[in-house]
DNA sequence: AATATTGTGTTTGGATCCAAAGTAGAGCTT
DNA sequence: AAGCTCTACTTTGGATCCAAACACAATATT
Protein backbone atom coordinates (compact mmCIF):
# COMPACT_ATOMS: atom_id res chain seq x y z
CA UNK A 1 0.00 0.00 0.00
CA UNK A 2 1.62 3.32 -1.25
CA UNK A 3 1.64 6.54 1.12
CA UNK A 4 -0.99 8.13 -0.41
CA UNK A 5 -2.89 4.71 -0.75
CA UNK A 6 -3.17 4.88 3.34
CA UNK A 7 -3.19 7.99 3.79
CA UNK A 8 -6.51 8.19 1.52
CA UNK A 9 -7.76 4.83 4.03
CA UNK A 10 -6.69 6.85 7.10
CA UNK A 11 -7.70 9.95 6.25
CA UNK A 12 -11.58 8.07 5.13
CA UNK A 13 -11.36 6.74 8.81
CA UNK A 14 -11.00 9.92 10.21
CA UNK A 15 -13.47 11.71 8.70
CA UNK A 16 -15.67 8.87 8.82
CA UNK A 17 -15.29 8.79 12.29
CA UNK A 18 -15.49 12.68 12.61
CA UNK A 19 -19.31 11.83 11.38
CA UNK A 20 -18.57 14.28 8.39
CA UNK A 21 -20.13 11.83 6.34
CA UNK A 22 -24.13 11.37 7.52
CA UNK A 23 -24.24 7.61 8.82
CA UNK A 24 -26.74 5.98 6.44
CA UNK A 25 -26.32 8.24 2.99
CA UNK A 26 -24.70 6.81 0.14
CA UNK A 27 -20.73 8.01 -0.25
CA UNK A 28 -19.70 8.33 -3.94
CA UNK A 29 -16.63 7.76 -4.87
CA UNK A 30 -16.02 11.04 -7.11
CA UNK A 31 -17.62 13.17 -4.45
CA UNK A 32 -14.55 12.13 -1.82
CA UNK A 33 -12.26 11.94 -4.62
CA UNK A 34 -12.46 15.99 -5.30
CA UNK A 35 -12.54 16.25 -1.67
CA UNK A 36 -9.58 14.60 -0.75
CA UNK A 37 -7.77 15.70 -4.19
CA UNK A 38 -7.31 12.48 -5.67
CA UNK A 39 -8.87 10.18 -8.32
CA UNK A 40 -11.55 7.54 -8.09
CA UNK A 41 -8.90 4.94 -8.53
CA UNK A 42 -7.08 5.00 -4.81
CA UNK A 43 -10.47 6.15 -3.42
CA UNK A 44 -12.00 2.75 -5.21
CA UNK A 45 -9.19 0.41 -3.32
CA UNK A 46 -9.81 2.62 0.25
CA UNK A 47 -13.82 1.76 -0.24
CA UNK A 48 -12.65 -1.70 -0.41
CA UNK A 49 -10.63 -1.79 2.38
CA UNK A 50 -13.12 0.27 4.48
CA UNK A 51 -16.10 -1.83 3.45
CA UNK A 52 -13.92 -4.87 5.23
CA UNK A 53 -13.19 -3.23 8.14
CA UNK A 54 -17.26 -2.39 8.96
CA UNK A 55 -17.01 1.32 8.35
CA UNK A 56 -18.32 1.33 4.78
CA UNK A 57 -21.81 -0.80 3.68
CA UNK A 58 -22.88 -1.96 0.57
CA UNK A 59 -25.80 0.89 -0.23
CA UNK A 60 -28.18 -1.56 -2.40
CA UNK A 61 -26.92 -2.31 -5.79
CA UNK A 62 -25.43 1.13 -6.28
CA UNK A 63 -22.40 2.33 -4.17
CA UNK A 64 -21.62 2.12 -0.16
CA UNK A 65 -23.03 4.27 2.61
CA UNK A 66 -21.07 4.78 6.12
CA UNK A 67 -22.48 2.42 8.53
CA UNK A 68 -24.42 3.16 11.13
CA UNK A 69 -23.61 2.30 14.61
CA UNK A 70 -26.02 1.82 17.53
CA UNK A 71 -25.46 1.77 21.64
CA UNK A 72 -26.21 -1.25 21.33
CA UNK A 73 -23.35 -2.41 18.42
CA UNK A 74 -20.88 -0.05 20.60
CA UNK A 75 -21.38 -2.50 23.28
CA UNK A 76 -21.24 -5.07 21.65
CA UNK A 77 -17.76 -4.49 20.34
CA UNK A 78 -16.01 -4.13 23.47
CA UNK A 79 -17.47 -7.52 24.45
CA UNK A 80 -16.24 -8.78 21.69
CA UNK A 81 -12.69 -7.30 22.28
CA UNK A 82 -13.43 -8.34 25.80
CA UNK A 83 -13.99 -12.36 24.96
CA UNK A 84 -10.58 -11.76 22.42
CA UNK A 85 -8.13 -10.41 24.77
CA UNK A 86 -9.68 -12.92 27.39
CA UNK A 87 -8.30 -15.82 24.96
CA UNK A 88 -5.27 -14.51 24.35
CA UNK A 89 -4.35 -13.99 27.95
CA UNK A 90 -5.97 -17.61 28.69
CA UNK A 91 -3.51 -19.09 26.40
CA UNK A 92 -1.07 -17.11 27.74
CA UNK A 93 -1.52 -17.81 31.38
CA UNK A 94 -1.76 -22.09 29.98
CA UNK A 95 1.31 -21.81 28.36
CA UNK A 96 3.32 -20.09 30.85
CA UNK A 97 5.13 -16.95 30.31
CA UNK A 98 8.50 -16.73 29.59
CA UNK A 99 10.62 -14.60 31.80
CA UNK A 100 11.68 -11.95 28.76
CA UNK A 101 7.93 -11.58 28.60
CA UNK A 102 7.26 -10.95 32.34
CA UNK A 103 9.96 -8.95 32.42
CA UNK A 104 8.27 -6.89 29.22
CA UNK A 105 5.12 -7.01 31.15
CA UNK A 106 6.38 -6.15 34.36
CA UNK A 107 7.97 -2.29 32.36
CA UNK A 108 4.58 -1.42 31.72
CA UNK A 109 2.98 -2.26 34.53
CA UNK A 110 5.86 -0.49 36.61
CA UNK A 111 5.33 2.67 34.00
CA UNK A 112 1.62 3.04 35.43
CA UNK A 113 2.52 2.46 39.07
CA UNK A 114 5.23 5.75 38.80
CA UNK A 115 2.23 7.60 36.45
CA UNK A 116 -0.01 6.93 39.22
CA UNK A 117 2.10 7.65 41.98
CA UNK A 118 1.91 11.45 42.64
CA UNK A 119 -1.78 10.76 43.25
CA UNK A 120 -3.35 12.74 40.89
CA UNK A 121 -3.55 13.41 37.14
CA UNK A 122 -1.99 15.80 34.43
CA UNK A 123 -2.78 16.56 31.43
CA UNK A 124 0.40 15.12 29.79
CA UNK A 125 -0.09 11.86 31.77
CA UNK A 126 -2.86 11.20 29.46
CA UNK A 127 -0.70 10.63 26.49
CA UNK A 128 1.21 8.18 28.40
CA UNK A 129 -1.12 5.97 30.00
CA UNK A 130 -2.86 5.30 26.34
CA UNK A 131 0.86 4.64 25.14
CA UNK A 132 1.95 1.95 28.03
CA UNK A 133 -1.91 0.90 28.01
CA UNK A 134 -1.79 0.01 24.39
CA UNK A 135 1.40 -1.85 24.66
CA UNK A 136 1.15 -3.64 27.85
CA UNK A 137 -2.11 -5.27 25.62
CA UNK A 138 -0.26 -5.44 22.42
CA UNK A 139 2.06 -7.58 24.38
CA UNK A 140 -0.44 -9.97 26.21
CA UNK A 141 -2.32 -10.40 22.98
CA UNK A 142 0.92 -10.67 20.60
CA UNK A 143 2.59 -13.63 22.72
CA UNK A 144 -1.03 -15.85 23.06
CA UNK A 145 0.76 -17.90 20.17
CA UNK A 146 -0.74 -16.78 16.65
CA UNK A 147 -1.58 -13.59 14.77
CA UNK A 148 -5.20 -14.71 14.67
CA UNK A 149 -5.95 -13.35 17.82
CA UNK A 150 -4.62 -10.21 17.38
CA UNK A 151 -5.91 -9.70 13.77
CA UNK A 152 -9.62 -10.56 14.90
CA UNK A 153 -8.72 -7.69 17.41
CA UNK A 154 -6.83 -5.42 15.08
CA UNK A 155 -10.45 -5.51 12.63
CA UNK A 156 -12.72 -4.66 15.57
CA UNK A 157 -10.51 -1.96 16.81
CA UNK A 158 -11.39 -0.37 13.47
CA UNK A 159 -14.67 0.47 14.74
CA UNK A 160 -13.32 3.63 16.45
CA UNK A 161 -15.05 3.03 20.17
CA UNK A 162 -14.08 -0.59 20.60
CA UNK A 163 -10.00 0.18 20.69
CA UNK A 164 -8.73 0.01 24.10
CA UNK A 165 -6.94 2.79 24.10
CA UNK A 166 -10.36 5.00 23.54
CA UNK A 167 -10.66 4.41 27.80
CA UNK A 168 -9.92 8.21 28.45
CA UNK A 169 -12.69 10.96 27.34
CA UNK A 170 -13.25 13.62 29.39
CA UNK A 171 -9.46 15.40 29.99
CA UNK A 172 -11.33 18.01 31.55
CA UNK A 173 -12.27 16.43 34.71
CA UNK A 174 -8.81 14.88 35.28
CA UNK A 175 -9.49 14.25 39.23
CA UNK A 176 -12.43 11.60 38.11
CA UNK A 177 -10.52 10.49 35.24
CA UNK A 178 -7.57 9.39 37.92
CA UNK A 179 -9.65 7.03 40.28
CA UNK A 180 -10.86 4.69 36.50
CA UNK A 181 -7.00 4.62 35.56
CA UNK A 182 -6.20 3.34 39.05
CA UNK A 183 -8.53 0.74 38.56
CA UNK A 184 -7.60 0.03 34.71
CA UNK A 185 -3.87 0.06 36.96
CA UNK A 186 -4.90 -2.53 39.51
CA UNK A 187 -7.08 -4.71 36.93
CA UNK A 188 -3.40 -4.92 35.00
CA UNK A 189 -1.62 -6.10 38.01
CA UNK A 190 -4.30 -8.60 38.81
CA UNK A 191 -3.70 -9.79 35.37
CA UNK A 192 -0.25 -9.93 35.71
CA UNK A 193 -0.47 -11.93 38.49
CA UNK A 194 -2.87 -14.30 37.34
CA UNK A 195 -0.29 -15.17 34.06
CA UNK A 196 2.17 -15.46 36.06
CA UNK A 197 0.85 -18.26 38.19
CA UNK A 198 -0.54 -20.10 35.36
CA UNK A 199 -4.47 -18.98 36.35
CA UNK A 200 -5.81 -19.29 32.91
CA UNK A 201 -9.83 -18.47 33.71
CA UNK A 202 -9.10 -15.85 36.19
CA UNK A 203 -6.61 -14.16 33.43
CA UNK A 204 -9.45 -14.37 30.90
CA UNK A 205 -12.40 -13.34 33.04
CA UNK A 206 -9.64 -10.61 34.67
CA UNK A 207 -9.12 -9.40 30.89
CA UNK A 208 -12.74 -9.75 29.85
CA UNK A 209 -14.12 -7.11 32.99
CA UNK A 210 -11.23 -4.98 32.27
CA UNK A 211 -12.56 -4.01 28.92
CA UNK A 212 -15.83 -2.89 30.03
CA UNK A 213 -13.53 0.12 32.15
CA UNK A 214 -14.15 3.00 29.17
CA UNK A 215 -17.80 1.78 29.20
CA UNK A 216 -19.36 1.06 32.50
CA UNK A 217 -17.08 2.26 35.17
CA UNK A 218 -18.16 6.07 34.63
CA UNK A 219 -21.51 4.93 36.17
CA UNK A 220 -19.77 3.94 39.62
CA UNK A 221 -18.67 7.40 40.19
CA UNK A 222 -21.61 9.04 38.50
CA UNK A 223 -19.72 10.03 35.39
CA UNK A 224 -22.10 8.08 33.10
CA UNK B 1 -19.61 -4.98 -6.07
CA UNK B 2 -20.07 -6.14 -9.42
CA UNK B 3 -20.43 -9.77 -10.59
CA UNK B 4 -17.61 -10.41 -11.71
CA UNK B 5 -15.48 -8.13 -9.01
CA UNK B 6 -17.70 -10.89 -6.58
CA UNK B 7 -16.64 -13.55 -8.71
CA UNK B 8 -12.62 -12.33 -9.06
CA UNK B 9 -12.36 -12.12 -5.26
CA UNK B 10 -14.15 -16.15 -4.59
CA UNK B 11 -12.07 -17.25 -7.28
CA UNK B 12 -8.89 -16.42 -6.32
CA UNK B 13 -10.48 -17.18 -2.32
CA UNK B 14 -11.00 -20.70 -3.68
CA UNK B 15 -7.16 -20.90 -5.89
CA UNK B 16 -5.91 -19.41 -2.45
CA UNK B 17 -7.43 -22.27 -0.51
CA UNK B 18 -6.66 -25.23 -3.23
CA UNK B 19 -3.11 -23.80 -2.52
CA UNK B 20 -2.27 -22.87 -6.29
CA UNK B 21 -0.05 -20.02 -4.82
CA UNK B 22 2.24 -21.39 -2.67
CA UNK B 23 2.36 -19.68 0.57
CA UNK B 24 4.99 -17.26 1.54
CA UNK B 25 5.78 -16.73 -2.22
CA UNK B 26 5.09 -13.18 -3.93
CA UNK B 27 1.63 -13.06 -5.66
CA UNK B 28 1.76 -10.74 -8.54
CA UNK B 29 -1.16 -8.84 -9.89
CA UNK B 30 -0.37 -8.92 -13.43
CA UNK B 31 0.20 -12.93 -13.34
CA UNK B 32 -3.41 -13.40 -11.82
CA UNK B 33 -4.85 -10.99 -13.75
CA UNK B 34 -3.92 -13.17 -17.06
CA UNK B 35 -4.42 -16.16 -15.30
CA UNK B 36 -8.05 -15.27 -14.38
CA UNK B 37 -8.58 -13.25 -17.70
CA UNK B 38 -9.44 -9.85 -16.57
CA UNK B 39 -7.26 -7.06 -16.00
CA UNK B 40 -5.16 -5.08 -12.85
CA UNK B 41 -7.84 -3.33 -11.99
CA UNK B 42 -10.44 -5.92 -10.53
CA UNK B 43 -7.21 -7.94 -9.28
CA UNK B 44 -5.91 -4.66 -6.92
CA UNK B 45 -9.46 -4.57 -5.57
CA UNK B 46 -9.63 -8.07 -4.70
CA UNK B 47 -6.17 -8.07 -3.14
CA UNK B 48 -7.16 -5.48 -0.30
CA UNK B 49 -10.00 -7.59 0.18
CA UNK B 50 -8.17 -10.08 0.73
CA UNK B 51 -5.78 -8.50 2.64
CA UNK B 52 -8.42 -7.48 4.83
CA UNK B 53 -9.78 -11.31 4.97
CA UNK B 54 -6.03 -12.25 6.37
CA UNK B 55 -5.55 -14.89 3.20
CA UNK B 56 -3.05 -11.99 1.97
CA UNK B 57 -0.24 -10.73 3.49
CA UNK B 58 1.84 -7.28 2.44
CA UNK B 59 5.40 -8.71 1.05
CA UNK B 60 7.80 -6.03 2.27
CA UNK B 61 7.46 -2.59 0.49
CA UNK B 62 6.09 -4.38 -2.85
CA UNK B 63 3.05 -6.67 -3.34
CA UNK B 64 1.36 -9.46 -1.62
CA UNK B 65 1.96 -13.00 -0.45
CA UNK B 66 0.12 -15.81 0.02
CA UNK B 67 -0.23 -15.83 3.95
CA UNK B 68 0.90 -19.21 5.73
CA UNK B 69 -0.99 -20.77 8.72
CA UNK B 70 0.67 -23.30 11.17
CA UNK B 71 -1.01 -25.74 13.48
CA UNK B 72 -1.01 -23.17 16.11
CA UNK B 73 -2.76 -20.56 13.78
CA UNK B 74 -5.77 -22.87 13.05
CA UNK B 75 -6.57 -24.16 16.66
CA UNK B 76 -6.80 -20.48 17.34
CA UNK B 77 -8.87 -19.36 14.72
CA UNK B 78 -11.17 -22.27 16.46
CA UNK B 79 -10.51 -20.96 19.83
CA UNK B 80 -11.51 -17.29 18.24
CA UNK B 81 -15.02 -18.56 16.41
CA UNK B 82 -15.88 -20.58 20.05
CA UNK B 83 -15.30 -17.51 22.34
CA UNK B 84 -17.31 -15.13 19.89
CA UNK B 85 -20.26 -17.93 19.17
CA UNK B 86 -19.95 -18.25 23.11
CA UNK B 87 -20.34 -14.36 23.39
CA UNK B 88 -23.39 -14.45 21.41
CA UNK B 89 -24.95 -17.52 22.79
CA UNK B 90 -24.36 -15.96 26.28
CA UNK B 91 -26.01 -12.81 25.38
CA UNK B 92 -28.85 -14.38 23.55
CA UNK B 93 -29.94 -16.45 27.07
CA UNK B 94 -29.36 -13.42 29.01
CA UNK B 95 -31.93 -11.19 26.80
CA UNK B 96 -34.06 -14.47 26.63
CA UNK B 97 -35.08 -16.29 23.61
CA UNK B 98 -38.17 -15.14 22.34
CA UNK B 99 -41.03 -17.42 20.84
CA UNK B 100 -39.88 -16.96 17.55
CA UNK B 101 -36.62 -17.73 17.63
CA UNK B 102 -37.02 -20.68 19.92
CA UNK B 103 -39.42 -21.60 17.21
CA UNK B 104 -36.94 -21.48 14.79
CA UNK B 105 -33.51 -22.78 16.75
CA UNK B 106 -36.54 -26.27 16.81
CA UNK B 107 -36.67 -26.07 13.17
CA UNK B 108 -33.17 -26.80 13.12
CA UNK B 109 -32.86 -29.22 15.88
CA UNK B 110 -35.71 -31.10 14.22
CA UNK B 111 -34.01 -31.53 11.05
CA UNK B 112 -30.66 -32.68 12.94
CA UNK B 113 -32.85 -35.25 15.00
CA UNK B 114 -34.62 -36.58 11.68
CA UNK B 115 -31.52 -36.51 9.89
CA UNK B 116 -29.30 -38.82 12.73
CA UNK B 117 -32.54 -40.91 13.14
CA UNK B 118 -32.42 -43.86 10.67
CA UNK B 119 -29.13 -44.57 12.85
CA UNK B 120 -26.54 -44.00 9.70
CA UNK B 121 -25.26 -41.99 7.49
CA UNK B 122 -25.50 -41.61 3.67
CA UNK B 123 -23.61 -39.44 1.35
CA UNK B 124 -25.92 -36.80 0.46
CA UNK B 125 -26.69 -36.05 4.11
CA UNK B 126 -23.71 -34.58 4.53
CA UNK B 127 -24.91 -31.29 2.58
CA UNK B 128 -27.92 -31.27 4.54
CA UNK B 129 -26.04 -31.25 7.64
CA UNK B 130 -23.60 -29.01 6.48
CA UNK B 131 -27.27 -26.46 5.96
CA UNK B 132 -28.46 -26.96 9.17
CA UNK B 133 -25.44 -26.46 11.10
CA UNK B 134 -24.99 -23.60 9.48
CA UNK B 135 -28.45 -22.44 9.54
CA UNK B 136 -28.36 -23.23 13.47
CA UNK B 137 -25.17 -21.30 13.98
CA UNK B 138 -26.55 -18.20 11.82
CA UNK B 139 -29.22 -17.96 13.70
CA UNK B 140 -27.97 -17.72 17.11
CA UNK B 141 -25.32 -15.15 15.78
CA UNK B 142 -27.44 -12.92 14.06
CA UNK B 143 -29.91 -12.67 17.17
CA UNK B 144 -27.23 -11.36 19.29
CA UNK B 145 -28.30 -8.08 19.59
CA UNK B 146 -25.81 -6.56 17.11
CA UNK B 147 -24.20 -7.17 13.66
CA UNK B 148 -20.80 -7.07 15.24
CA UNK B 149 -20.14 -10.64 16.27
CA UNK B 150 -21.65 -11.69 13.53
CA UNK B 151 -19.35 -9.67 11.43
CA UNK B 152 -16.10 -10.70 13.41
CA UNK B 153 -16.97 -14.57 12.99
CA UNK B 154 -17.36 -13.71 9.51
CA UNK B 155 -14.08 -12.29 9.19
CA UNK B 156 -12.04 -14.76 11.38
CA UNK B 157 -14.32 -17.61 8.75
CA UNK B 158 -12.81 -16.54 5.95
CA UNK B 159 -9.91 -18.63 7.51
CA UNK B 160 -10.51 -21.29 5.16
CA UNK B 161 -10.49 -23.83 7.89
CA UNK B 162 -11.90 -22.08 11.03
CA UNK B 163 -15.34 -22.31 9.23
CA UNK B 164 -18.21 -24.17 11.62
CA UNK B 165 -19.34 -26.05 8.31
CA UNK B 166 -16.02 -27.72 7.74
CA UNK B 167 -16.71 -30.42 10.31
CA UNK B 168 -17.02 -33.45 7.83
CA UNK B 169 -14.29 -33.97 6.28
CA UNK B 170 -13.87 -37.91 5.74
CA UNK B 171 -16.96 -38.84 3.21
CA UNK B 172 -15.24 -42.44 2.60
CA UNK B 173 -15.85 -42.85 6.34
CA UNK B 174 -19.36 -42.21 6.56
CA UNK B 175 -20.00 -44.49 9.94
CA UNK B 176 -17.26 -42.94 11.32
CA UNK B 177 -18.55 -39.03 11.10
CA UNK B 178 -21.85 -40.46 12.17
CA UNK B 179 -20.41 -40.32 15.76
CA UNK B 180 -19.57 -37.05 15.38
CA UNK B 181 -22.72 -35.80 14.28
CA UNK B 182 -24.56 -37.35 16.84
CA UNK B 183 -22.38 -35.48 19.56
CA UNK B 184 -22.58 -32.21 17.41
CA UNK B 185 -26.39 -32.67 17.21
CA UNK B 186 -26.24 -33.57 21.13
CA UNK B 187 -24.37 -30.48 21.83
CA UNK B 188 -26.58 -28.66 19.49
CA UNK B 189 -29.89 -29.48 21.78
CA UNK B 190 -27.70 -28.95 25.01
CA UNK B 191 -27.27 -25.41 23.85
CA UNK B 192 -31.03 -24.66 23.35
CA UNK B 193 -31.72 -25.96 26.66
CA UNK B 194 -29.82 -23.40 27.92
CA UNK B 195 -30.57 -20.99 25.85
CA UNK B 196 -34.50 -21.67 26.80
CA UNK B 197 -33.57 -21.38 30.55
CA UNK B 198 -31.29 -18.41 30.31
CA UNK B 199 -28.57 -19.94 31.38
CA UNK B 200 -25.84 -17.52 30.07
CA UNK B 201 -22.87 -18.75 31.57
CA UNK B 202 -23.55 -23.08 30.33
CA UNK B 203 -24.92 -21.76 26.73
CA UNK B 204 -21.22 -20.27 26.54
CA UNK B 205 -19.18 -22.68 27.68
CA UNK B 206 -21.32 -25.29 25.47
CA UNK B 207 -20.76 -23.57 22.62
CA UNK B 208 -17.48 -22.80 23.27
CA UNK B 209 -16.66 -26.65 23.47
CA UNK B 210 -18.69 -26.85 20.34
CA UNK B 211 -16.38 -25.59 18.15
CA UNK B 212 -13.76 -27.93 18.79
CA UNK B 213 -15.91 -31.08 17.05
CA UNK B 214 -13.97 -30.44 14.15
CA UNK B 215 -10.62 -30.00 15.40
CA UNK B 216 -9.97 -32.70 18.05
CA UNK B 217 -12.95 -35.27 18.68
CA UNK B 218 -11.60 -37.74 15.78
CA UNK B 219 -8.97 -38.65 18.07
CA UNK B 220 -11.30 -39.60 20.84
CA UNK B 221 -11.95 -42.59 18.35
CA UNK B 222 -8.71 -43.04 16.59
CA UNK B 223 -9.89 -40.84 13.28
CA UNK B 224 -7.31 -38.38 14.24
C1' DA C 1 38.95 -5.83 -3.42
C1' DA C 2 35.08 -3.73 -1.44
C1' DT C 3 31.69 -0.38 -1.46
C1' DA C 4 29.03 3.14 -3.38
C1' DT C 5 26.50 4.83 -7.15
C1' DT C 6 24.14 4.80 -11.23
C1' DG C 7 21.29 2.66 -14.71
C1' DT C 8 17.94 -0.61 -16.34
C1' DG C 9 14.09 -3.56 -15.92
C1' DT C 10 10.11 -4.94 -13.31
C1' DT C 11 6.08 -3.98 -10.64
C1' DT C 12 2.91 -1.27 -8.35
C1' DG C 13 0.05 3.15 -7.86
C1' DG C 14 -2.71 6.95 -9.94
C1' DA C 15 -5.29 9.07 -13.71
C1' DT C 16 -8.20 8.78 -17.45
C1' DC C 17 -11.20 6.71 -20.83
C1' DC C 18 -14.91 3.82 -22.16
C1' DA C 19 -18.66 0.66 -21.33
C1' DA C 20 -22.39 -1.07 -18.66
C1' DA C 21 -25.82 -0.79 -15.24
C1' DG C 22 -29.06 1.90 -12.80
C1' DT C 23 -32.07 5.77 -11.64
C1' DA C 24 -35.01 9.37 -12.38
C1' DG C 25 -37.82 12.08 -15.08
C1' DA C 26 -40.59 13.23 -18.90
C1' DG C 27 -43.73 12.02 -22.30
C1' DC C 28 -47.03 9.02 -24.19
C1' DT C 29 -50.87 5.85 -23.99
C1' DT C 30 -55.03 3.96 -22.08
C1' DA D 1 -55.36 11.05 -14.28
C1' DA D 2 -52.65 7.02 -13.60
C1' DG D 3 -49.46 3.88 -15.22
C1' DC D 4 -46.10 2.38 -18.35
C1' DT D 5 -42.12 2.99 -21.28
C1' DC D 6 -38.42 5.09 -23.26
C1' DT D 7 -34.67 8.21 -22.89
C1' DA D 8 -31.20 10.93 -20.77
C1' DC D 9 -28.16 11.40 -16.97
C1' DT D 10 -25.59 9.65 -13.08
C1' DT D 11 -22.50 6.44 -11.13
C1' DT D 12 -19.83 2.47 -10.88
C1' DG D 13 -16.69 -1.20 -13.02
C1' DG D 14 -12.92 -2.55 -16.25
C1' DA D 15 -9.08 -1.49 -19.27
C1' DT D 16 -5.24 1.07 -20.44
C1' DC D 17 -1.70 4.52 -20.08
C1' DC D 18 1.82 6.89 -17.62
C1' DA D 19 4.66 7.89 -13.67
C1' DA D 20 7.02 6.58 -9.58
C1' DA D 21 9.16 3.29 -6.62
C1' DC D 22 11.91 -0.49 -6.00
C1' DA D 23 15.31 -4.41 -6.93
C1' DC D 24 19.04 -6.01 -9.10
C1' DA D 25 23.15 -5.66 -11.47
C1' DA D 26 27.05 -3.60 -13.44
C1' DT D 27 30.49 -0.24 -13.35
C1' DA D 28 33.34 3.07 -11.34
C1' DT D 29 35.87 4.88 -7.51
C1' DT D 30 38.49 4.70 -3.31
Amino acid sequence: MSDSDKSVVSRLRKLIGEGFYPPGERIGEVAVAEQLGVSRTPVRLAFRTLEQEGLLQRAGKRGFMVREFTEADVLCAVEVRGVLEGLAARRLAEQGLSPALAEELTVWIQKGRELLAKGYLEERDVDVWSELNRRFHETIVGSAGSPVIGDAIARNNHLPFAAADSIVIDSEALDREYRKLQLAQTQHELVFQALRHGEGARAEMLMREHAFIGLRYGELWGLG
